[in-house]
This record gives C-alpha cells, structure tokens and sequence, in this order.
DNA sequence: GGTTTATGAATGAAAG
DNA sequence: CTTTCATTCATAAACC
C-alpha cells in the first residue's frame, strides 16, 4: 500500500507455466476493476453467484479463479478491520491521508495527500486515513451487476482516539523474581508436534 | 543464515528524523522488551488490544506503530517456524513417529512408533510427529496449531532454540480479561534436542 | 559495488 | 468474520 513499487507477477495473463509459480497475484488490470469495484462502487460482499460473474469478466486480463476473487475481498474487508481496529495509519499531527475513491490515476488510485506541518522532511508517516467507501461512481466496465441487495455498508468511520488504560507491562507483580510457582490455573498440558511432510527445498 | 552478530539498527533511539525514511526499525530498548515478551514470555499471539498497549508502551522508547508490533511478532513467528522446518528438513531424512497419546490406541494408548528408514519407495514423505497428549492438531501444513484464546499467550511452544534468556519483566498482566488465574510468569521451558547428525544414515 | 543477510511490510490462502 | 500461516517483496546494513 505505502509502496509504490511492488512489482507484480505480471506475467500479464498467462502466468503459472512460468517456473513453479502457484500463488496467484492479480495483474494489473484486474487489480484495478477489484478495486474499482470495492472502493468506487463499494461492492464488498459479493455473492458467490456474483464472484463467478467477476471472475469471468476479469479471465481476460489473466488467469484466475473463484476462489482468488473470494479470498481478495475477504482479505480486503478483514484488513480494513483490522486496520480501524489496530488504528493504524491513524496518527494526529502529520500527514493526512484521504482516501476518496475518486478516479485518480494511479495504479491504486483513489488517495489524495495532504501533508501539514513538518516543513520540509517528508519524513514520519504520521497520517490519517479515512476512507468513504461507497460512491456512485462508473461501472467497472459497463457490465458489472449491482449491489448484494441491500448496502451491507460497514462502518467505515474511524476511531481517531484510542482510548485504552491498561498496561500489560504496567504493574507487574513482580513474584519476587522469574516467578515460576505460584498457583492460580498453572496447566501443564504440553504437546509438541513437528511434522515435516517433504516438501523440502531446502537448499 | 546463522548469523550470531544480531547487528543493531543501532540508531540510539531516534530514527527517522532524517528525511527518506520510511521503514521502521526497532530502537534497542524496543527490541529488547519486544524480545523479552516473546521469548522470555512466551507472549506470541498479541490481541489487537495488547498490540496497542504494547505500542504505547514502547512509544517512549521511540517512534512506533501498531502495524510495526503486529508485523514484528508476525514476523519472528513465521522466521522461527521456518527456521525450525528447515532445520528439520536438512537434519532428518527418514520419518519419526512418537506417539505418547490416546490417539489411534490399538490396546492402551501410549505408543512409541519409531520409523526410520523408506518405507517403501523414495517417498519424499519425511516426518517428525512428536504427541504427547491430544489437544492440539496440526494444519495439513505441519503448522502447529494453537487455539485461541484465554491462556493464548501462556502456552510455551516449543522453544527449540531458546537465543537468549533475558528477562524484562517479572511480570506480565494480560489486559482486561485477568480472571483466569493465569498470568503468571511461569515459563515452561522445554528443550529437545536430537542430535543426529554424525553417524545419520537413517535415511 | 555486487552479494548476502536480516527483517519490515505486504498479501494470497486457509483455518477456526 | 476473525485470526493465523506461508510466501514473497523491499530495503537497509554487513560482508567481501
């Protein structure tokens, strides 16, 4: 994301035959309809008919499968949870990062950068990000199906304050020394598995 | 790979105030409660919660960010089980089954099945399966596989290759949920060690 | 300075 | 949906 570079694949369409490849990374073309589609259109609980119909529209730019479109938008929504969870990225006092969906260029498009304070060093990456999900905006190619019924639209605010009191270091307790004893629930199951099934390319 | 030096980023503390840097990298004080959670605490499965008071904790010590805890106890995770998964790879070339459990009981339970040698063709199915009890599965991947949950953090797994042993705190206090009468700073050190290397013509 | 190592960051895939 | 795993990319030091 905070990378600019982060090549791809890019096998352009006709990937897996190259060399022992068998992680599917989208191209992009198809990287910019999935995202068009979950931050321009705000279109993030396909159904499974619907991953189907995205899948086959996007075969033409490069191999890919149900599952692939599945598991992209899976991920996106988990780690945008995780991200308002974690609060990450949500920092006051640097950069402000705004993330319209709106139809800029590049590859992921869509984020405006407004940078305060810090004359001179573009240096921390103290930034905001706020993101607004749904527009109206195109339709990824004119043939793309509508939303999942009703808006399922998420919360998409953000907490700009963390606002927590404990401390896992805070007090310890400090049993006097490496502290091993002392009751309380001490379980002892211990189980150890190694397996090693021979995938090894090791070197 | 080895590598003993352990070199510091070595920036005393204050990174990233000279333009164009954007990655994180762990002040010593950072690095070394970082480490002390997690080896000496076993603490490897962070809550979303306890990677910000984690965070915040160690703001003091320098710049940091949710996304840098959460991505440094990913990281170490994933860098050990591979290290230990290439270890084996490299050291073992038949296939070992202990068995200290219930599990597939014929009469008793509690079986010890050694096998070394191919059994049957060049199969590349090498494999280490220690168990003792049955609590905890393994992914069709080898990974072991803990729950989640109360006593997450508590569970001390395999520490194959304890690095160091320093202790941070005496203690440590798990956030909100204190009522399992764990938190302890019991640590379950196990070492298991084969040495096999030498004489191995297991293979 | 090219190569290797260590490690932060990212993300596809999957388990629970 | 939530969390973890596996693999990969990227990059800063360290080494030669």
């Amino acid at each position: 994301m905070e990378q600019q570079t982060q090549q791809q694949i890019e096998d352009g369409g006709n990937n897996q035959a190259a060399g022992t490849n068998n992680r599917w990374a989208p191209t992009p073309p198809q990287l910019r309809i999935l995202k068009g589609l979950y931050y321009d259109k705000g279109f993030k609980y396909p159904t499974p008919e619907q991953i189907q119909e995205i899948c086959l529209h996007l075969k033409q730019y490069g191999q890919i499968e149900d599952k692939n479109v599945f598991f992209w938008f899976q991920n996106l929504k988990a780690r945008e949870r995780q991200k308002l969870k974690e609060f990450w990225n949500v920092r006051v006092g640097g950069s402000l990062d705004l993330n319209f969906g709106s139809t800029s260029s590049t590859d992921d498009g869509r984020s405006i950068d407004l940078n305060f304070g810090s004359t001179g060093s573009t240096s921390t990456d103290r930034s905001i990000n706020l993101n607004f999900g749904s527009r109206v905006g195109y339709g990824v190619d004119g043939s793309i199906m509508e939303q999942r019924g009703e808006y399922h639209q998420e919360i998409e605010t953000l907490p700009l304050f963390p606002m927590h009191g404990e401390d896992i270091f805070g007090n310890m307790k400090t049993t006097s020394e490496g502290g091993s004893g002392y009751g309380g629930g001490s379980r002892i199951s211990l189980e150890l598995s190694l397996n090693f099934y021979g995938n090894a390319d090791i070197a």
